[in-house]
DNA sequence: TGTTAGCACTCAAAATTACAGAGTGCTAAC
DNA sequence: GTTAGCACTCTGTAATTTTGAGTGCTAACA
């Protein structure tokens, strides 16, 4: 029986065995083992040319001459794709430790990555849900004192900005209320990308000498949009990183870290992760694959969550490539769903 | 001559070599290399009796028998508070990277972080400022739509809070006049602690049908003056704790970093450093002194800076024991200032 | 009396050696 | 096609030696 890889079925199954015990093990896997570890019967001298090929073929190395091998990335990547079968988990478990502490969405998500990392023992994030593409709800001005005015914005989502605005005089209450009309016929239910030069440019005419006070209104608008502004990033478990001896290497370690102190690359990940759309969601990159460079010797695992109104957030997990992936995959499609019944329950 | 802590001069000039060297070369130091450095003209013999007085009065120790002497908690004291004089140092340089972005407070704050953790070669951090003590300038209720009414609450420092409020049936114009207006009335410029029980009773009985939105108001403003949930702390450069081989072991580079994700630590940090009040604002934690117990083999300095308003925030770095004193309590008070000078242009 | 030269001693770190064990590839026999 | 057997390779570890920096102490010196 031969697929499209190529493989016959024995030498998947040795591939198989030998991912499997690598990933428990984190040791090369000699022939000697998986000649015990499966359910083949044959020795291990038969196992050791099986292994050889499928070192010609690319799914296996040796880190050294006379070790036993272990998985490639090209290796990791068809066990995820097909070898691999998912557990099953006890449930309810995770929900319970969530809910604890959920009053809020901040508070929700910090706690959600650190559930997953304590639950997986991997480094994970959690975006905050982005306003991909928004309309604008509702828009007010109001008189802070003789020289400010704060301009509220509410978007889709019931996302909130504000903007203080300094003026040289005092706007009267009429003025005051005759802009708040004209901001809001004007732009309410409208598109952040729908506003465009003409528009601006007819709003500011009606404004008349209060022109200034609509271009600051619009520069809050525009604010709102700016992703990286309002995205913010959670993380959990960075060092868990240190539980894997392949990557707590000085020189590894800070890569991984400064990435995630610096969030600059996880936003990255976020952006790219939300434009590839797929079937669940749930997406796995092995080593190289990764769009984050500092993440090369590592897997990410990410997933999107939804809140319905347009609105998606990310979850991810980074851990070795010898990560437990049927247990991550697991974890992640359970907070995948109890994120999205959380936030539809709230709706 | 001698001083209050009972040692000899030429015992300190000893002493301030010894900690000198050892911070250069982070090993421990001989008599031999003492004896050269200094200018006392003495032989290794002489300086070795000296070297022992020293670590029978604690100020200096031996790692191990055959060693040189590296300095103890109490020597490092002893530099910091008499013998060290400061540097000199170029200025200008860092003020200009840091307009550089500086177009938003948060931005501003971060920036600042990285440049002291690129200028210094330490882990840093910087707290935005607290309402410590704060009165409330404005409060504006708008209706979103026909189920929401949002809260916009403006404090003191321009600190601004938002709630959105659901109800059940839509407030007519006129009532919501009504509410801000007593709102306003009965608020504005209350410092936050004035708000007891007796004054959230008469203004519920004032609201009358609407004593629901009132409560869920105040429960807004109760959210604003929560430090923790206003006070973000940004860090920077916690993998330069890989520098210094005496903290990058997984033991201690785990503590530090999770102190650092985590942010949990740090805000005691902060916490502690504003309540206790000192000339400069700005303090040593050396060792064991640090109220971080993550980072008892580190030394912590802290800083605070103020925004005139009677808000503050801190600044921190957190190195090795054998940090370069002189050179973190240049740039922290540079920080300082121009955090000061920046936001006081900006009033 | 304070300073110094000299020496025996200590200890950690680095270098060296030896060894065991896991694993391989190849060959020859089944 | 499978397997047993063997020679060979390589790593990791443990044991051992070497090296060198540094000390404390003693005795001589100014």
């Amino acid at each position: 029986m031969i697929s499209e890889h190529g493989l016959s079925d024995r030498k998947l199954k040795i591939l198989h065995a030998v991912i499997q015990n690598y990933l428990e093990t984190g040791e090369p896997v000699g022939s000697r083992t998986i000649s015990k570890y499966t359910d083949l019967n044959l020795s291990s001298a038969t196992i050791r040319n099986e292994m050889a090929d499928l070192e010609e073929l690319g799914y296996i190395m040796q880190p050294h001459t006379s070790a036993g091998r272990i998985p490639s990335d090209k290796g990791y990547r068809l066990y995820v794709d097909m070898l691999m079968e998912e557990k099953e988990q006890e449930l309810g478990e995770l929900q319970e430790q969530m809910l604890d502490k959920a009053d809020r969405m901040e508070q929700l998500l910090k706690q959600a990555a650190r559930v997953l990392a304590s639950n997986t023992n991997y480094a994970t994030m959690v975006s905050t849900p982005m306003n991909h593409s928004n309309k604008i709800k509702f828009i007010q001005l109001s008189m802070v004192d003789d020289e400010q005015v704060i301009a509220v914005i509410v978007l889709g989502g019931n996302v909130i900005k504000n903007k203080i605005i300094r003026i040289e005089e005092p706007l009267s209450n009429e003025n005051l209320l005759k802009l708040n009309m004209l901001l809001n016929t004007t732009l309410n239910g409208m598109a952040i990308e729908e506003i465009n030069l003409g528009l601006i440019a007819r709003l500011k005419e009606q404004a008349g000498v209060h022109s200034g006070v609509v271009s600051d209104v619009l520069d809050a608008v525009a604010d709102a949009i700016q992703i990286d502004e309002d995205m913010q990033i959670y993380t959990s478990g960075a060092t868990n990183i240190f539980k894997y001896p392949e990557l707590s290497d000085n020189q590894s370690a800070q890569e991984i870290i400064n990435a995630f102190e610096e969030k600059q690359q996880l936003t990255e990940l976020v952006t790219q992760t939300l434009a590839k759309e797929e079937n669940t969601g749930i997406q796995v990159y092995i080593g190289n694959e990764t769009p984050v460079q500092n993440m090369k010797d590592c897997s990410v695992v990410t997933a999107t969550y939804e809140l319905g109104d347009g609105m998606k957030g990310t979850i991810g997990i980074i851990g070795p490539k010898r990560m437990d992936y049927e247990h991550v995959l697991k974890s992640m499609k359970r907070l995948q769903n109890e994120l999205d019944q959380m936030f539809h329950k709230k709706e």
